[in-house]
DNA sequence: TGTACATCAGTGAACGCGCGTTCACTGATGTAC
DNA sequence: TGTACATCAGTGAACGCGCGTTCACTGATGTAC
């Protein structure tokens, strides 16, 4: 499981994981992976799940750390700027890769819901100018992800500070104040 | 060629598209594609150079036809967006494949300048708040990437025309009023 | 006009490779009597 | 305590597959004399 994950963290493309590499890796007999896993899907589609659980749990951590709603919201965006960053392998697998279409995942909804509810606590504060949080929430989104994909997919070239274009990014698009 | 293009595009992922694949479908022999083409990423490359060529066209012209700095930035991102909802596949593969790390993909960058240069006639024209434009068209960028990004790679979720949410961040962005 | 030769797009067999998955198996550990 | 058996994680050989690429070839068309 740890070695897939640092698989597809180097490969990027969940197509390019080879059950049979994972087992190398550990130093099993490939068949040994039908042990705990059904097939190849089922241990790219777990290592999904997991890699997706620790950066919901993360994003939740940071804003529960900050004290009020703008810092949260921020926190929250900020901490899935640095985690794309941090792992532009899994963050592709997690985003584009191509299980997307052939599986369930539905998991992957629930990022995108707490950031609705952070977007509307800044509203409820009368801390950003109220409107319709869902759509606000998915402009932010759409724009971070956005800012991340281009610097994952092309990481070589001269990048503003992924912080620097997240942090005017909620102020044009959510409309806070930032300190 | 053309069959290369349409492989791509059911496909939405280079490293899938196979050299025998593109053969078969064309009815020639595998080693044929050898007359015209190095070795599969110089089909693959090719294949890319003539869809951004088509695009960026596409997004001329589109900016051409409408008669002012604000409606030819508009027109400009919405055949962005409306070329990913077209072809999925092939934004996949431009945007977010392997290649681009493999790879020599500089002719991407032109679709990028050519947006600065819309949005600078924006701000010169006094009908976008004077500012950073490379910095505006940047955030533009990235969000409109999300946003088809996010729409690609989950087509079955119950997304917000892409039209419409291209117009909010056009306003909430470049700061341009739309009719 | 006829003949010999050059060119060159296209071919088919063959190579070695890594893959997912199957199958009957081994061999250590636990358990019942 | 000793013996027979059950359990079960893990194995290695084998399958058929599609792949990229190589190689010597074919056979039609063009060209020089």
């Amino acid at each position: 499981m740890a070695t897939a994950l640092r698989l597809l963290e180097q490969l990027g493309d969940d197509e390019a994981l080879s059950l049979r590499a994972v087992a190398r890796e550990i130093g099993i007999a490939a068949t040994s992976v039908y042990l705990h896993f059904a097939d190849r899907d089922a241990l790219v589609l777990a290592a999904m799940r997991r890699s997706n659980a620790d950066l919901v749990r993360a994003c939740d951590e940071a804003e529960a750390a900050a004290g009020d709603p703008v810092g949260g919201l921020r926190a929250r965006v900020q901490v899935m700027g640095a985690w794309s960053r941090e792992h532009p392998g899994l963050y592709k697998v997690l985003h584009e890769s191509g299980v997307n279409q052939r599986c369930d995942v539905s998991f992957r909804m629930e990022l995108g819901k707490r950031t609705v509810e952070a977007v509307q606590r800044c509203m409820d504060g009368g801390l950003a100018p109220a409107g319709d949080a869902t759509a606000v929430a998915l402009d932010l989104r759409a724009a971070v992800h956005g800012a991340a994909s281009m610097r994952v997919n092309l990481p070589e070239l001269p990048w503003e500070p992924l912080e620097q274009q997240i942090d005017r990014l909620l102020t044009k698009l959510v409309g806070v104040r930032l300190p």
